[in-house]
DNA sequence: CCGGATCCTCGGTGATACTG
DNA sequence: CAGTATCACCGAGGATCCGG
């Protein structure tokens, strides 16, 4: 069951003993938006054998990173959730992520994008000193995804599920990426149709200004 | 050759996709200090298959990620260093390295502490506020291991193998940790035999006030 | 239907031997 | 020294089945 070891003591083999498998990390980054069922995961993490997301969870969890957690809504089951460990991973993985995403063009053949991945990509792209003072909620919809981003002061929150119904609301495709890069300016991303404004429209300017690749 | 992928277009998933597979992060952390042969590698990264570091390296190339440079010293021959591209993962493996560190108890049986390991460990507590305005060139000695560590005002350096010979030399093993952790004292762990010094006995000293988990 | 368990195939890894 | 070749084995991928 645990995971064959690198025989070094040394903390990043460590590390990869833990969560270096297959999935492993992409699970955690979906944790990291709160509580998941096993079923969420199996959506989210497009392909993964149910087999393999049943050990990698036995995994994290004997090591400490998740713990199961009863739910109730919208019906009774089990979720599973980060504990402090395994919260503690969010700056690595975000650090990760963000060298990731700054050598990635654009979306190869049969590449998704899901919530979480979007989630993460704004936690790659944040930018604390461009958000202060900043006080605003906006949604965020690609495709079937919905997310609800909370801007206030120099942080910010990102939670999948449009259960609140923000004031703006913005409507994107994956293209939005050349946005983010600085490729693109808030008028040329809404008039090539890569994003399309519910509400006011300055809601794009404050988005493109606190997410933005350096 | 190349990787299996996730499917998603995520950051985090590229990232993966280049170097999630075993070994490849620990290539990269080998790496870190400076260009390496593939006996090297063989040797500091114990009991990869020369198969799979053949293949790594073919596939951390391919990713733009290291480089085949000549070498002429001790003899003629090809090395790998680290591209930009490569290098630029540093902070993130420093990061996972730390994670890592910080939930490490003592040393398994059977592991072996490398040279690149320590110098990992090294890079990983390094702390510049306690490190400003000091200018030191120190040796550090475990086991075969012979590292030189040049601190220079909130800086430093970790070069492998003893060329130059400082000063002064910490002879340790790897209980070292217990120092670096704060669980023992400069004093305590020469007592215990866990550190001797040649030398100026406030390189020590000032060891531990610049190599300090938080 | 959710949350897995089981089975099978296939490709990557581990280990060793061998070669330019 | 720097890999290539070979092979056993285990874990991932994929589908199906099962208990609550």
């Amino acid at each position: 069951m645990a995971a064959r070891g690198y025989g070094q003591y040394c903390g990043l083999s460590r590390a990869l003993e833990l969560l270096g498998e297959r999935w492993g990390l992409l699970i955690v980054r979906d944790l990291l938006s709160g509580p998941h069922r096993f079923a969420d995961l199996e959506a989210s993490l497009v392909g993964i054998p149910t087999s393999v997301l049943t050990n990698r969870l036995k995994e994290l969890e004997t090591a400490g990173l998740i713990t199961r957690v009863p739910v109730h809504t919208p019906r009774r089951g089990t979720a599973y959730t980060l504990t402090d460990d395994g919260l503690a991973l969010e700056p690595t993985l975000v650090e990760l992520g963000r060298w990731g995403g700054s050598r990635m063009g654009g979306p190869r053949d049969g590449e998704v994008v899901t919530a979480e991945s979007l989630a993460m990509a704004l936690r790659t792209t944040f930018r604390p000193d461009r958000a202060a003072g900043m006080d605003r909620e906006l949604g965020l919809v690609m495709g079937d995804n919905v997310l609800t981003v909370t801007i206030r002061d120099a942080d910010f929150d990102v939670t999948v599920g449009g259960a609140a119904t923000p004031a703006s609301v913005l409507h994107a495709t994956p293209q939005i990426k050349r946005l983010i890069d600085g490729n693109l300016t808030p008028e040329e991303a809404v008039a090539e149709g890569v994003v399309r404004v519910d509400g006011d429209p300055s809601a794009l300017d404050d988005f493109a200004s606190v997410f933005r690749l350096d």
